[in-house]
DNA sequence: AATGAATGAGAATTCATTCAT
DNA sequence: TATGAATGAATTCTCATTCAT
C-alpha cells in the first residue's frame, strides 16, 4: 500500500548509519584499518562512497564509531547478571565469562576486541577511551564478582585484580583465535569444550578445598 | 687499522638482511601491514629505500621474512628443554611457559604473534603457514608435555589438545596486552605476578589431589 | 492574518531567484568560481541545495545571471548622467567617476568586476560578452565625456580611448584593492581622500607649472 | 662526453623545482588557486603528479612558493635604481613605473599580482605575508621617490602614501587587463602608448592651463 | 651494492547534480 | 515548489616499486 513506502523509507534511512557500522565493523575486523577501502564498506551496504561521508565526517570517524558504537548493551547485561546472582558467586563467574562468549566474543562484536589490539599504537587516545570506558568497566565487574567469593570464602584468596585477568584470557584469546586462525583451517576446535574445560580448571584452581 | 675496515664493512653489509627483518618486525608490529611505510624502515636501518629491494622482493616478501625468521630458534630451545626435562613434568611445564616468556612474549618477536593475528585474513597462505610451522610445532611441545604428566600421573586426565589452549591463553594475553593497552597507560599490570599467578592456578587445577 | 501569509509568502517567493544572485554574488566574489560550494549559497538564502537547481540550471549559469545582472541599472544612471550634464565636462567627469565608486566600485557590484578579472580565461565566452556588454559600454561613456570636454577646449587634446583607461584604472584599483588587501589589514587607505587625490591629480597634473 | 652527463643530469636535477614554479605560476595564473589540476602542472613540466610531491609538500605549499619566490629580484632592481638616480625625481619615477612594467607588469610575474588579488580572501596568511613584503616594500620604494621630489621642489606638494597609490594604479591596471580582457580581444590596447600617456598624464596634469 | 629521483596506481575526500518524496 | 539523501566523477595525496647512475 502507498502508505507503506514513507514507512519503509523511514526505517530505511534511520538504519542507514547502523548498517553502515555493522558493515564497517566486518570490514575492519578482517582486514585492519588501514587496509579496509571504504568503496568495501559502501559496497556491501549497497550504497555509494559519497554516502558514507553523510554520516561520517571520514574513514577514522567511522572507525571511532564502530569502536564506541559496539560493547554498551553488552556490559549492562553483564552488570545486571551481577546484582541478580550475588548469592552464588561460582554460578556468577561461570554465566559472565560464557555470557561474554555469547554477547561478544562468539559475535561479530568480538572484531572489535581483535581491532583494538591491533590498532591501538595507531590510535592513542581511542586506545585509552577504550581501555577506560569498556576495559575498566569490564573489569571491575569481574573484579567485584571475584571479590565476593573470596568475601564469601567460596573462592581461594588472591589478588582479585590479577585473577580477573588470568580468568578472562583464555575466554579472549578463544575469540582472537576464531578470528584468526580457526577461519583458515577446516577442523578448529570445539569452542564449547574449550570453554567448559577452562572453567573446570579455573574452578579446579580458585575454589576452596572442602575437604582440607 | 686499515685491515679492520673492509672486515667491519663486510659483517655489516652480511648483517644488512637481518637488521632490515629486526627493524621491519618492529615496524609491522606498531603499525600493521598495511599501515607500515616501507621508507619508515629503511630509515630505522639507515639505508635507503631502494635497498630494501636488494634483499626482498616486494614488502609481503619482507612481512614474510618477518614472520618466518622469527620462532625457529626459539622453538628449537623448547624442543631442548623438553627432551632434557622429561622427568618432572610440572616444572617442565613452568619451564616451557616461563621460557616462552623471556624468549618471545615479553620480546619484539611477540609483535610477530600480535602480526598473524591482526592481519590472518588479509595473508591466509602465510597464516597457514605459519600455522602449520609455527603453532602447531609449539603445541605439539605442549601437548607432549602434558600427555607426559598425565601418563606419569602427575596431571589429571584431560583433553591434551584443548588443556594446551587453555594453559597458553593467559601466556599469550599477556603478551599481547603488553604490546597494545600495556603500552598507553603508566602502571601497567605486574608481568611477573601474573604469571606466577597464572602458574599457580594452572597447578592447582591440573595436579592430582595428592591426598585423595 | 491568514490573508496575508500567502502573500508573504509570494513576495518572498518571487524575490528567490534574486536573492540567490546576492549571496551567489558575494561568495563568488570572496572565494572565486571554482572554491565557491553551492552549499554555502543556498544556506545564506536559507534553502537547500536542490532548491538553486530550480531557479538555476547549475553552477556556471547561477555565475552568469552574477555576472548579467550586475550592471545594467549603474550603467544607465552614468548614461543619464552624461544627457544631463553636457554642459560641464570636467563636473560630468567628475560625477561619473565618483558614480561609479558609490553604484558599484564600494558595493557588492565590485565582486562581479574582480571576478571578470579573475575568471576571464576560464569563462571566455562570459568573458566576451561581459566586455562587450558591460565595459564597452562603460568606456563609450568615458569616451563621450572625455571628447566632449576636448572639443569644448576645457581638456588637452589626447587620446579619449587611452585617457579613458588611464582615468578609471585608479577607481578600479581602488575597488580591487579594496576587496583583496583592503580586507586584512586594519589601518586600510582612505578611500574617499583617494579618490579626491585622483579627481584632483587628474584635473591638475602632478609637476609644477614652470610659468606659475 | 661521458663527463658530460652528470653535468646535464644535474643541471636538470636542480632545475626541477624551479621549473615546477615557472609552470605552477602559469597554470595557477590563468586558472586561478582552486581550478588549477596539479596534473595540468606536471604536464606542462613533464613529470607526473607524484613527482611534484618530492619537491613541494602540497598544492597549497606550491602556490606560496610561487608567489614568494616570485618577487625578490624585481623589488632589488628598483632598489638600486632608487639609489642611483637620486639626483632627477622625474625620470627616476619613469624609470621605476616602466622597469616594473617591463620586469613584472608584462612579465609572466603578472600573474602573481592576478592571483594575490584573486585569492587573498582564500589565503590570509599568504595575503598578509605578501602586502608586508612586496607590496608595503614597493611602496616604500615609490614613496621615497615621491618625497624626494616634493623635498627638491619638482613635485606638487601631496600625500606621498595616496600619490603612490593614484600613480601606481594605472600601471598595475595595465597588467591585470593585459592578463583578462587583452587576452581575449584581437585588436587589443597599445600598452606602451597607454604607459607613455599615463606618465605624462601624471607628469603634466589633464587640464589646460588657463594662463597659457 | 647502494642510491634516491621518478613513477603511477590506488585511496580518501569533495561537491555539483539528480531525483524520489 | 522545496527538500535533502544519494550519487559518482574528479582531484589531491600516498607510497610501493623501478631504474639510471
Amino acid at each position: 500500500m502507498a502508505t507503506d513506502k514513507p514507512g519503509v523509507r523511514q526505517r530505511r534511512k534511520d538504519a542507514r548509519p547502523a548498517e553502515m557500522v555493522e558493515a564497517a565493523l566486518d570490514v575492519f575486523a578482517e582486514r585492519g584499518f588501514a587496509a579496509t577501502r571504504l568503496e568495501e564498506i559502501a559496497d556491501r551496504v549497497g550504497v555509494s562512497k559519497g554516502t558514507l561521508y553523510l554520516y561520517f565526517e571520514s574513514k577514522e570517524a567511522l572507525f571511532k564509531a564502530v569502536v564506541e558504537g559496539g560493547f554498551v548493551p553488552a556490559l549492562a547485561e553483564g552488570e545486571a547478571l551481577l546484582e541478580a546472582g550475588k548469592e552464588d558467586p561460582e554460578r556468577l563467574l561461570r554465566e559472565l565469562l560464557r555470557g561474554w562468549w555469547d554477547l561478544v566474543g562468539n559475535t561479530r562484536l568480538a572484531g572489535i576486541a581483535k581491532l583494538m589490539i591491533a590498532e591501538s599504537s595507531n590510535f592513542p587516545e581511542l586506545t585509552e577511551h577504550y581501555r577506560q570506558n569498556v576495559i575498566e568497566r569490564g573489569h571491575r565487574l569481574m573484579v567485584a564478582v571475584l571479590e565476593l567469593g573470596m568475601a564469601r570464602g567460596v573462592f581461594r584468596q588472591q589478588s582479585a585484580e590479577l585473577l580477573c585477568h588470568v580468568a578472562f584470557a583464555p575466554m579472549l584469546m578463544a575469540s582472537l583465535w576464531r578470528q584468526s586462525f580457526g577461519m583458515c583451517c577446516k577442523e578448529d576446535m570445539n569452542y564449547d569444550d574449550y570453554i567448559a574445560l577452562h572453567l573446570d580448571m579455573l574452578m579446579h584452581g580458585l575454589l576452596q578445598e572442602k575437604t582440607q
